[in-house]
DNA sequence: CGTGTTCTTGATGCCTTTCAAAAAGGGTGG
DNA sequence: CCACCCTTTTTGAAAGGCATCAAGAACACG
């Protein structure tokens, strides 16, 4: 939408990018992060709410999130719309619309988002070229694919309590991993009407579960931020087997 | 379970591959398809209901299949089951299996299926020396992923009629493109539980409201056969995008 | 401090689940 | 070819989870 953003190389070089600090990334060599700086050409800062790819689109690029949250979304002709996944930072965004033709989802900024760009055309040139970070590339891919995986299920299976639990779990171990977790608690920039539509229930209910679940303890919500209280019982409400994270690749 | 498998390479080589010929997919040189012959080790058969990958399994092999149908599903602890998507003849399968570190998922039989092998430990020898395939795979995987985001939409947003309809349709399509469809009819081999594990529905749900699309007459099933009878209608009903299906590239 | 948005809460009704059992197929052995 | 058993499908009845409608409360913002 309202696309005001600010251009240029903003920040530092690619080779000093704090991201790649954090212990959630693999190590690179300074030919790979080289290369993947030769490839971006921008450095983008979007608010809140903007599109950084809208449904249909033919022509969307490859980003990386620098910084902020972003979510993949999929809407019905009638209006109604499904978020497949969150988007956190050093995960690729439009990967899949990079790919494909054209985009069969829209992907839209949670918070302000600060974003890497390599264009699509050059993606083919990476594939040539750079063949770690090619497969890395289809890596990233598979791991998102897991991710929708994990949330198809939870909507198809679970009830709203355990979609809630499931869903407040999850955000919070890629948090953790991201390091944003502060005594406890991190940012959680959803609305209720946002948290509805990923857990395919509607507001009202989605407001009462949220609710019930705060006063039986599981966690808290205040000035933005989310405390999980009871970390056993809401991994016990949410049927979730809990896998360690890993570390990924950062491109 | 009971993998009674003929081993060998059956049938034709990949070259003289009869799925190749078919309009859904793509031209390849004879140097690619040189190259995926060379990397293909067997050309397995499994009976219907064989799990092809099963849920963490940390050496699986990819594989294109040749034949029949098969499905991807996670389960959670306690046993409830969401099929993910479904797989048809010149998918791959096992492709997040085989980049991530173990399966997160199980891809199971749902007829008799004939599979071509890729051993995973090749397919870094792919990406270094094919980048072409390579592009295609992670498009391949790309492509499996729009389909889940498409199943959780429906899960996540439709009712049990409109999920039905959705999901007839689809697989319609799919079946139409690969030239399963004559005279209006292809082979329709699931169960109403596995139906029921794919829409997120109890398994007497679907069956009534299965019915009642039939007594509407969008379609009918009989001798294992799916009959479209009214394609308008049952697309209408699903308030369901019709892109169309375009070529794609076979491994 | 007014105004629009987001969140909360209550009441009502329907879609879906669960429980239960009958009916219909499918395969095997006598 | 029929009897028998097991699996799958169908149908009925009752309960409950979730959606929808409606309106008030809390919050953000200019």
């Amino acid at each position: 939408m309202n696309q005001m953003m600010r251009h240029g190389r903003v920040g530092t070089p690619c080779l000093a990018c704090p991201l790649r600090l954090k212990p959630a990334f693999k190590d690179k060599t300074d030919d790979e992060i080289r290369f993947i700086q030769a490839m971006k050409t921008d450095h983008r800062i979007l608010p809140a709410g903007s599109d950084i790819i809208h449904p249909g689109q033919d022509d969307a690029e490859l980003y990386t999130l620098f910084s902020g949250w972003a979510f993949r979304y999929k809407s019905l002709p009638d209006g109604r719309r499904q978020i497949l996944n969150f988007l956190l930072p050093g995960d690729l965004v439009g990967l899949q619309a990079s790919l494909l033709s054209a985009a069969e989802h829209g992907i839209e900024a949670l918070t302000e988002v600060e974003v890497c760009t390599f264009p699509r055309k050059r993606i083919w040139d990476l594939f040539v070229k750079m063949p770690n970070l090619a497969y890395e590339l289809s890596w990233l891919g598979s791991r998102e694919e897991c991710m929708v995986d994990d949330n198809l299920t939870s909507v198809g299976q679970r009830n709203a309590g355990e979609r809630i639990a499931a869903l407040v779990i999850t955000l919070f171990h890629r948090a953790d991993a991201l390091g944003l977790v502060s005594q406890g608690s991190f940012e959680f920039p959803l609305s209720q009407q946002q948290l509805a539509d990923a857990l395919g229930l509607s507001l009202v209910h989605t407001s009462k579960t949220w609710s019930r679940l705060r006063k039986a303890g599981l966690f808290a919500l205040s000035g933005g931020r989310l405390t999980l209280l009871n970390p056993r019982l809401t991994a016990h409400m949410a049927a979730i087997y809990n896998r360690p994270a890993g570390v990924r690749p950062l491109i």
